[in-house]
DNA sequence: TATTATGCGTTCCATTTGGAACTTGCTTTC
DNA sequence: GAAAGCAAGTTCCAAATGGAACGCATAATA
């Protein structure tokens, strides 16, 4: 078993030469989920350099400045919402809270600290003065991600993300049983 | 400062009642950043339930079922392919083939352990009918996804995030000086 | 009003993660 | 062909993460 290719030691192609099969392109072109696909892709490439920026600029992980800019668009949202509606857990965003509670860049949440339900969380002035200078450099990256496509080409592709979205009741949460395969996956079973 | 607005005292809105100043909503439709927010967002909804599945039903982690995928689509790729197209560190997935490898989902790196230089990866029997099992199911779940769409909107999102991607090479990689704000923001400044 | 239920935020702790340094083998250069 | 350079994979370890159990304030019920 295990031919000899690594598709490496023959280099002398016509004219598809020096590529490897590569991963990418096979990711790309010849994956059965190829809108998913695309949408981790991005999303990784977006993220990644913007929230380094961040944590060597300002010294904010990622979770910490999601709740900033979460509360710069919903002022007064609770932690449950931003953990809704970034994915974080809400004891991972806890304790980027009380970071930011500390850095001066919430507002005191004056409710007795002994914890409370439905807190509502508010940007200091000097948490406004981060979101307002960090921002564009988010929005910029953005803009540059669509410089490829025209107007026209812009809002169609927005209308048709926002179509995906609003129809995400239908299909998130959790998996149907008809979609899982019939086969005995009890191989880790729950307690059951 | 601070104006008294928790949208929440006065509930007696005459039609859009009931609805607190919803963050999902202001994420959406007052972001500056809506196309990738949507991107996260989606990816969020997708890769969720379908992760925990698979950590459930076969006690693979999101790395290693990560590197399987891969492999189906490229296979005799290696670690760094796998890093670079998913954005998994390396020493992750160094964790994660190693474990693969000792349950018997890809074949035994003959390459003297010591390491080596670009190994090629490949799934064993077991392995392929892993992915054979558990594929569909992520195929279902983006049909689901995409089923608000018609053949033809389908077509046009495929066609707009390939250009997005395509053009990926413009901007992806490090922020460009220029989109950086002028502040000083040397407040943790790097050694130097 | 007394009682129960709900669920937000916190704490605890085992697991996972990922930056950094290291090892080793391939590649390039002289 | 020897020496230096480069990069893939591994190891180490401090830090981040997230599941689970808990505390507590509000909401629902009687």
């Amino acid at each position: 078993m295990s031919g000899p290719q690594t598709a490496r030691d023959q280099e002398f192609g016509t004219d598809e030469a020096a590529q490897p099969p590569d991963m990418l392109d096979a990711k790309l072109w010849a994956n059965p989920c190829p809108f998913t696909f695309r949408i981790n892709y991005l999303a990784l490439l977006y993220n990644t350099p913007l929230y380094s920026w961040v944590q060597d600029s300002y010294g904010l992980k990622r979770p910490e400045y999601v709740v900033l800019y979460s509360l710069a668009l919903a002022d007064g949202g609770s932690a449950r919402d931003v953990s809704r509606t970034s994915g974080f857990p809400k004891n991972t965003l806890s304790r980027a809270i009380k970071r930011l509670e500390l850095m001066g860049l919430i507002e005191d949440r004056e409710k007795a600290p002994g914890g409370g339900r439905m807190q509502a969380l508010r940007l200091s002035h000097k948490g406004w003065d981060l979101i307002h200078e960090t921002r564009p450099t988010f929005e910029a990256q953005e803009e540059r991600m669509l410089r490829v496509l025209s107007d026209g080409e812009r809002q169609m592709l927005f209308e048709l993300m926002s179509k995906v979205v609003m129809g995400a009741e239908d299909w998130a949460g959790e998996l149907p049983a008809e979609i899982l395969p019939d086969a005995l996956h009890n191989k880790k079973g729950k307690p059951q």
